[in-house]
DNA sequence: TGAAAACCAAGTAAAATACTCAGGAATGAT
DNA sequence: ATCATTCCTGAGTATTTTACTTGGTTTTCA
């Protein structure tokens, strides 16, 4: 179980698709300015969530991505596995040969330790944090803003800040 | 707490140093061809080590590294964490302004795994580490094939193996 | 028909990793 | 004294990963 800015990504856009659950499905552009993270970029992690089974896509307007699961039993270690290639490591990449064949020194305790965060991350679902009182805190925040931008208030505010986005990225 | 094999190669060289704690010091040689990591990555990576005290080198024929402290009060984080230059993470890399200034929904989730990771290395030491049984197992190979360098009988594999991993790297 | 969205493939810039190379400086053994 | 051994230092490099860009094609609603 490796810990990436990669995996983060993947997290933080699926929770952002858990607390719109319900209402329309949302589209990538929408993940991309509340999470500031490319779209290109958000279309390669949600490829390989697609492949994963975690997430339906629907194509044309009105459409964008949904959970392909209930909230509550997809866990933080399956997103995080999904668009985490399990890169080799090099050595103790999970297989007991990594020094001529034979097990390193310190094989057993990067197992374990990796053991440890599988299990943890394991035990929280996007349900779980959903209900976490200091994320509702931030998706609202975030969701004022969503609605500042459906309701035309903020329409230019968006225009501008798509503009500087394309010039920086 | 990032994990890289950087931080690997560095408690397996320190596991190494504490398990020939009380004889004459370790070369980074002799760690080199043991652990099978680059010579002059291993001085990049002891050079941190001393700065963060936790190895002392002492130069010249018989010379080599010692561990700077007590094998039972050096903790496997500590180690990590010398040679892990905290990488700024480019998001929630501690501070809480990961997003416009604001915490980003999976802040405090990072947080707490971060935090879990750094309870469990912090609490095993070198010393808990030297004490396993499958440590020692694997140190008892490696030890037979130190002592084989010693008494000559396998000097020239060595000598061939050195030059094989000189065309190589 | 046309715009909005998912989908797809290839390429790229920046950063980190894992080294190499080329020395210099201290120290023990001869 | 000299030499081999060892630590120590700094600069450079190859590879990999990350994060992103570019330039499309396809589906679908209106």
């Amino acid at each position: 179980m490796r810990l990436t800015t990669k995996g983060r990504y993947a997290v933080t856009a699926m929770l952002d698709l858990a607390l719109q659950e319900g209402k329309r499905p949302v589209t990538l552009q929408d993940i991309a300015v509340n999470q500031e993270i490319s779209l290109s970029y958000l279309e390669q992690l949600f490829a390989k969530l697609r492949k994963a089974g975690l997430v339906r896509g629907t194509r044309g307007p009105g459409g964008g991505y949904r959970l392909a699961k209930k909230m509550d039993s997809i866990s933080i270690a399956e997103v995080i596995s999904a668009v985490d290639e399990k890169a080799d490591m090099t050595r103790c990449g999970g297989n007991s040969d990594c020094l001529d064949g034979e097990k390193c020194l310190t094989h057993e305790l990067w197992m374990e330790l990796s053991e440890k965060i599988f299990e943890f991350l394991n035990a929280i679902t996007l349900g779980e944090l959903v209900r976490r009182p200091e994320v509702i805190a931030v998706a609202e925040r975030q969701e004022a803003v969503r609605e500042g931008l459906r309701t035309g208030r903020l329409k230019t505010v968006v225009v501008e800040a798509d503009a500087v986005i394309g010039t920086l990225k």
